[in-house]
DNA sequence: GTCTATAACTGGATAGAC
DNA sequence: GTCTATCCAGTTATAGAC
């Protein structure tokens, strides 16, 4: 049974979603969770806090559906669950669009609020870190720095295509393709 | 001789570079650009004519910079061109933060916001013909839907490194490199 | 075209009861 | 923990003079 801050939580990520981290409105998110402005306050002190936790909510949840497996699937290669787990943040389900639209509006906001920069740095290395050791698996035999750099390279091209994606910019299934080459490239230039 | 508009559209765009679309004051607006607020409404109907105007102001500037070449400079190579016209956008200067910060902010405010979306589509198309175009002057025997891949990939990622680099997650000299490296496999992926 | 002054409003935040 | 009611600061936008 989900807790208050966490229906609050859930009913903000869905918010920001909608209308961003820009067009949050406290009394709206109230309305959304079913319960009072005052309650929310009361849980997360105020407006940064509520973003914040929202934050920290989301790539929570992302970490979740991202290393979430089907116990019936045939085992993947390293080189499989890389590619599976790089595409599944270009895909068109309510939960990948509102986690990927939370995330975008955090990183812009993070531009100009310093109190999120923090978390969100800590957010993108655990990502970061994830990502590299899936190329290490790959990859065994590559240089730390190589398989960072790579990381590097993959997770935040991801993030400038999901932006395209969500901006209308980029039809998703090319930016898949995209990725795709990218991911392929990055491999090849460990192996070398 | 700037026209009052224009004085007021760069004041603007200095001042959502500092502060973001969201953190615009109209007042502080007003006193950035040496006017009162009345003549900003005046000139620009609401609050919502400002942004518009100045976000299509942004990108034709933006166009321009990226194309101004120092005329004592010595001739650069095809691969020196594509290198030097990338990491362009990645220094600290006033002049590329305000347009790295206001193009990141464009890109978000348009997953909310389909009127900008056409604007926003318009400008990155343009943006990807011309590295595409670099792109083939290192490769000119590469096919024009490998330099058109490459070149979407490359910007896509410039944007995520920025993105980061102004988030604060990554340091702007690593960023460059991890774009030096990348313009590298690309440049060698259309080679064979 | 441009200003000063101010009206009208939005939205974050809190007090105090239950 | 949770609500109702409300305060108050900060903002957009306009009226009217020059």
């Amino acid at each position: 049974m989900a807790s208050r801050s966490t229906q609050i939580l859930e009913a903000a990520a869905r918010l920001i979603a909608r209308r961003g981290v820009r067009g949050l409105r406290v009394e709206e998110l109230a309305a959304e969770a079913g319960v009072s402005t005052a309650l929310i306050y009361y849980h997360f002190k105020d407006r940064t806090g509520i973003l914040r936790k929202t934050l920290e909510f989301i790539s929570d949840r992302a970490e979740h559906y991202t290393t979430q497996v089907d116990p019936d699937a045939a085992p993947l290669s390293p080189r499989e669950e890389l590619e599976r787990t790089l595409l599944l943040e270009l895909q068109d389900t309510p939960e990948v669009r509102e986690n990927s639209t939370a995330w975008g509006e955090l990183r812009a906001s993070a531009v100009f609020e310093p109190d999120l920069r923090e978390d969100l740095a800590r957010s993108t290395l655990t990502w970061v870190h994830e990502v590299a050791a899936l190329l290490g698996g790959v990859r065994p035999t590559a240089p730390a720095v190589a398989l960072a750099g790579a990381s590097e390279r993959l997770t935040a091209l991801l993030e400038g295509l999901s932006m395209r994606w969500l901006s209308g910019t980029l039809q998703l299934a090319h930016a898949r393709t995209l990725l795709s080459e990218a991911i392929a490239a990055e491999v090849d230039g460990l192996g070398r």
